[in-house]
DNA sequence: CGTGGGGTATGAGTTTTTGGAATGTCTTTG
DNA sequence: CAAAGACATTCCAAAAACTCATACCCCACG
């Protein structure tokens, strides 16, 4: 178990200009002057023999060998941190998970599982707040995020869950006013439509070569979860995304008349800070949601 | 992300020194004097306001706060360690897990699972060992150890892995040429025995109302799976903890004439040492190994 | 095209921390 | 009761880390 451990000071500093990229700031966070955080820097760079940062004159920049080095790094220290923490509460309080995900998601799949990986993971508390544009990490202390939305950010960390197919539902009711037996029937129907997603619509009728400009619209929303609860009153017809309309379909609230869908080309993506990669409740997260989505096919 | 960590250097000498649980060996792990450590150690616990030994004449103990704290303490060093040794190497060598295993459990039960485990986690590369006494990882770089025997040691991580239940075997070729009819036909043949367990027959045989004494032996052998081996060759009866037998069985290699078991009181249980408790590599095998266990019932 | 500003590196000197050696204390053992 | 083994403590030297001031670099902007 001898160890060749660099001088870790070091690599709190490193640590710390890697997060921010920028010694400036890490210096603040660390309570020192900027030369100091420089000097480590320097130091752990030639004691690694291996360089860290690209030096640019507007910042530095993680190097390749920089960027897989981190994760790791922050991953020990933050455990150390919160092993510490709790070592002096003399509790043993639960660590924090924080997930931001679309409300969509949350209300119509993960609230009914999150139950579950609570168990798998007693040492856990997680707090779920809801969040919509681009995942941005800086200054908050969310953990990881759930969207739909392709990946951009480099030094992101991200996967993704599942690709979104959006099936046609109807609340039992309005069909039974007017029947639905075949593609065209749809123009009889009104259409409830996302405010975020324009062009749905106008796919999906393609597809089944029918003229949008026929179609009759309800009303819109932001987000899918009230577009299920205005299907399910009997609002219009609803293009849903498949793992969210599921619930509602096996209750019998909903159906999926004609056995139609689209595959809309939008993914739903997990989402993490680069540096929080490798965070042991990050990798527990991960996984379990892995499992989730491979062990409950649609 | 701003972080209250205590003097990672003490840090090290804690850990070394709870390691050994001895201040002065893990001095010289570190190559210091005792002196130093001792000093190292006491700033640490001033600074946490937590003690973390206790103080013998002969030696230190670590206290239910430095038992708690050490497993992380640990598994941050070893992942820096880790990290480290990657980032210089360039390369990214797969890391070890170094398990201890007895013979019969690894040969029977193991190896045919093991690929599973590698597929799944291919950062990690799996080196086994056989190995038999009280699991002892002192002074080696073990990081489990499976065996049959009851947890003693304190400090030890420890989780029961399988109840032992002894099922009567014989090759069918045995059989056919004396039969097996009921339980007092067992006389007539050979008992191959386990020189590691005197008693097994007898406690076996009494539970049918025999007569051990009447009781013909054949040869013994120090592993299970010698005897699997010797009664596949028709040697006798072996009397052989099921989940080792389970292969030859379904094989038809060995049949259980009777359909008779004992509960041997014997348990396979996982160790590995406290401070390693916490290990991701550890967690991992840790975990997929209950899964197995339990996805693959007897 | 020079200049200011934001950012980083560096050097000298000072402060803080750490380590070594020797010594002290305590306890177990023969 | 002396000796040995283990940890704590003290004093001092050495090393490390920090600050301050300054130099440097590049980009943007007038």
């Amino acid at each position: 178990m001898r160890r060749f451990l660099p001088p870790l000071n070091s690599l709190k500093a490193f640590e710390a200009a890697a997060r921010h990229l920028s010694v400036t700031t890490a210096a603040e966070e660390l309570c020192v002057t900027q030369g100091a955080v420089s000097k480590q820097i320097r130091q752990l760079e030639s004691r690694l023999g291996v360089g860290l940062f690209e030096r640019r004159a507007n910042g530095i920049l993680l190097t390749a060998a920089g960027q897989q080095y981190l994760p790791f790094v922050t991953a020990a220290l933050d455990s150390l941190d919160s092993a510490t923490e709790q070592l002096q509460r003399g509790t043993r309080r639960r660590e924090r998970l924080l997930l931001s995900v679309t409300p969509s998601f949350t209300s119509s799949w993960l609230i009914s599982r999150i139950h579950d990986f609570e168990q798998q993971y007693p040492h856990l508390q997680v707090d779920l707040i809801s969040g919509d544009g681009k995942p941005d990490f800086a200054g908050t202390e969310v953990d990881m995020a759930i969207r739909c939305l392709l990946p951009e950010r480099a030094g992101q960390y991200h996967r993704v869950l599942v690709n979104e197919r959006l099936l046609l539902v109807a609340s039992p009711d309005v069909l039974e006013m007017k029947s639905m037996l075949q593609p065209l029937d749809l123009l009889q129907h009104r259409l409830l439509t996302q405010v975020t997603r324009p062009g749905m619509w106008d796919e999906f009728l393609q597809q089944l070569g029918l003229e949008a400009t026929h179609a009759t619209y309800g009303a819109g929303f932001e987000h899918f979860f009230m577009s299920i609860k205005a299907a399910e009153e009997g609002l219009g017809l609803g293009l849903i995304p498949d793992f969210l309309a599921q619930e509602s379909i096996s209750k019998g609230r909903l159906v999926n008349p004609l056995g139609l869908s689209v595959m809309s080309g939008f993914a739903y993506y997990l989402f993490c800070p680069g540096y929080k990669a490798e965070l042991l409740k990050v990798i527990q997260f991960r996984d379990w949601l892995a499992q989730e989505l491979l062990s409950a096919p649609l």
